[in-house]
DNA sequence: CAGTGAGCGAGCTTCCGCTTGACTT
């Protein structure tokens, strides 16, 4: 008798809660979102077909959705309704944040409940939390839930009308929306700068000095300062700046001779302390990072483990845009740092680390050793196999570093001067790091992409100024200009997350659309976009520029917000949206009248930078057109490795094999196109 | 009667975000 339903999305975290309450709870879970609008105008009704068509949205009655159970989700439902049969009051414990409480309102929707019904919340899942939501219930949020709504009503829009026009103008089967757009787009923008990237050679002087056999680096030439990478156009290959000095090979191994009999002395010693903060405990973009530089695994890897180890109460929640740990966490990781490093490691205070995230919704806490006690990896290494220990260990230390002292020390910089055979001024800089105080830099490293020199400890002998050193050996040194990287899975990862797009729950997913998609594909760890990619981008670009404008999510989040607050009307904003206003022609028109000004040839056509020649996307993919010729590209080609020379010789190779040669003017390959 | 081919019409492709198995490889 008397017993309450108590409903969250997670069946583990149904579990966990399950031990927190009495026996007067019996936990259910909806295992995530229960409805959903129709993936196709043959999961509506005959009869309601009509009306909301294959949207699954009425777009003349006030954008009105059709919702469909799944049949997956038949049987939670038919679970939940058994529990709720016995039950006298209804409770809704789903997340606090957009998607949580829509799930909360379809649930009463679906289960149409006759007991009572209260939305409780909680951040964090510890008894004192869970007591806490349960004394401070309330009803369900309607602007909330007409805000996730929206969302995904303007997702539906965008997705299901924008996407035909690319089967009509590209390619069958293709696809285009808010975030897979958008992350399209970086890939390309930054092979566009790849393509366009002139490289440039430089030299300097690589000298080693006595005592202490250090290195340092030729910086300044008659008080001119020598050239780096960074003083360099990246489309030109020239110099930026004019009082810099470029050398090259010939100069350097001049000035490197003119240095044969010279005496080198201390001109200058810089002594500043060095502090280093430790990084933020883990969230979802940031543990994908962290494993993939450390543990080299995919960010669907990295979930699929995490998942492990939270179903099996290792973690907390692995889905989260929040950097807090709960009241407990911290007092777990101030305790095990003072017993594992000693209580000089332990900051006065514990740490608080801010919203780090645009967006964020912070329904959860950050990634950490689950628990009031955190268990050490080594107790841990009989029951987890060898990913969910590599991953847990990466998480306990990263959760501990967070909550221990700044690394100190001192860092040195060094110039030494000395006077050429020709009475030149030379100046060469060293610089170095020496830690005094290792603080969380003894539980954790953070990882980099590229480990460069600078933050490299490292320890130089104690000079003074004037003091004389002697050359060990001096060697001209070659150094040329890269083109920008290509993203990687968690570099993308993070471009996207720092603008607010896509959700924890879904990074791991963008990426396998934009490579199901035929937009991106892997080499090594690197995202490459196809040619069909450059088109897709190329027509978004020019004919739905502001859909795919990169703060077009942001400024999305501040209207759903606005209509969360009551200040913004839900079907004004998708009228907006939808049939435009002042000026602004709306989606509709875009996908419908003004589909003839989209020119199919044109948007499928790529220049080579450097080259007459073009590649065009057609039905059966890219092929190379050249002085009338074509010829077909390896699948495999990366745009930025289609350079003139490699354009002349697929030309050449098509003209020698004349069964692959094709003449422009006959046999079109798509009717749109030409 | 069997095989071929032209012509026509119908159906399909697609979004984002929440959560796990159930499934195959």
């Amino acid at each position: 008798m008397g017993k309450s339903l108590v409903i969250v999305e997670s069946p583990a975290k149904a579990r966990t809660i399950a031990g927190y309450l009495g026996d007067d709870y019996v936990l259910g879970s909806s295992v995530g979102h229960i409805r959903d609008l129709p993936s196709r105008a043959s999961d509506v009704p005959a009869a309601q077909r009509k009306r909301f068509g294959a949207l699954g949205v009425d777009i003349n009655e006030g954008f009105e959705p059709y919702y469909v159970v799944s049949p997956e989700k038949k049987k939670t439902i038919s679970e939940l309704k058994k529990h709720l049969a016995k039950a006298d009051e209804l409770l809704l414990a789903t997340d606090e944040d957009r998607e949580g409480e829509a799930i909360a309102w379809h649930l009463v929707e679906v289960l149409k409940p006759k007991v009572p019904v209260r939305r409780m919340v909680f951040h964090e899942i510890t008894k004192d939390a869970i007591s806490k939501a349960l004394d401070e219930t309330r009803a369900i949020d309607d602007r909330l839930v007409d805000a996730q709504e929206t969302r995904r009503i303007l997702d539906r829009l965008y997705g299901y009308e924008v996407s035909p026009v690319l089967w009509k103008k590209v390619t069958r089967g293709l696809s285009a929306g808010r975030v897979q757009s958008v992350a399209t787009r970086l890939v390309v923008q930054r092979e566009r700068e790849r393509m366009a990237f002139r490289s440039a050679e430089y030299w300097d002087l690589l000298a080693t000095f006595d005592p202490g056999a250090f290195e340092a680096r030729l910086v300044a030439l008659d008080g001119a300062r020598i050239a780096q990478g960074k003083d360099f156009e990246p489309t030109t290959g020239e110099l930026r700046e004019s009082g810099v000095v470029r050398l090259d090979e010939a100069r350097a191994r001049t000035l490197s001779e003119s240095l044969d009999d010279a005496t080198f002395a201390v001109r200058s010693v810089e002594e500043r302390p060095y502090r280093r903060k430790p990084a933020a405990p883990f969230r979802t973009a940031t543990l994908q990072q962290e494993a993939s530089r450390k543990l080299r695994f995919s960010a669907q890897t990295t979930m699929r483990v995490a998942q492990r180890l939270y179903e099996s109460g290792y973690i907390t929640y692995m889905r989260t845009d929040s950097t807090t740990l709960s009241e407990s966490a911290l007092a777990a990781a101030r305790t095990q740092v003072a017993e594992l490093f000693g209580e000089d490691f332990v900051p006065a205070k514990p740490r608080v680390y801010g919203r780090a995230v645009a967006n964020a919704q912070e329904a959860h806490e950050a990634i950490r050793p689950a628990g009031d006690a955190f268990r050490t990896p080594k107790q841990l290494e009989r029951e987890l196999n060898r990913d969910e220990l590599a991953l847990y260990d990466l998480v306990w230390k990263r959760t501990l570093a967070s909550q221990m002292e700044d690394a100190r020390g001192q860092t040195v910089s060094l110039r030494i001067g000395a006077t050429s055979a020709n009475g030149e001024d030379l100046e060469f800089g060293a610089s170095g790091t020496v830690i005094t105080f290792r603080g969380f830099l003894a539980a954790y490293e953070p990882g980099k992409d590229e480990p460069t020199d600078d933050d490299e400890e490292r320890v130089l002998p104690q000079l003074k100024v004037g003091q004389e050193v002697t050359l060990e050996a001096l060697e001209p040194d070659g150094h040329s200009t890269v083109p920008p990287a290509r993203y990687t899975e968690p570099t993308l990862v993070r471009a996207l997350e720092e603008r607010g797009i896509g959700r924890p729950s879904t990074y791991a997913a963008i990426l396998s659309t934009i490579v199901d998609r035929g937009y991106v594909f892997k080499r090594g760890t690197a995202l490459v976009p196809t040619f069909v990619a450059f088109s897709v981008v190329n027509l978004l670009e020019r004919h739905f520029e502001q859909l795919v404008d990169f703060d077009f999510t942001a400024r999305m989040e501040h209207d759903l917000d606005r209509i969360a607050a009551g200040e913004q009307a839900r079907n004004e904003w998708l009228e907006r949206f939808y049939f435009g206003n002042d000026g602004d022609p709306g989606l509709h028109h875009l996908v419908t009248e003004n589909l003839d000004a989209i020119d199919a040839r044109a948007v499928n056509s790529i220049a080579i930078p450097g080259s007459e020649a073009v590649v065009r996307v057609g039905r059966y993919g890219p092929y190379l057109e050249h002085d009338e010729r074509r010829a077909s590209l390896p699948a495999d080609l990366a745009p930025d490795e289609l350079t003139p020379g490699r354009v002349e010789e697929l030309a050449q190779g098509a003209l020698d094999r004349a069964d692959s040669m094709f003449r422009t003017d006959v046999a079109p390959w798509c009717p749109e196109i030409f």
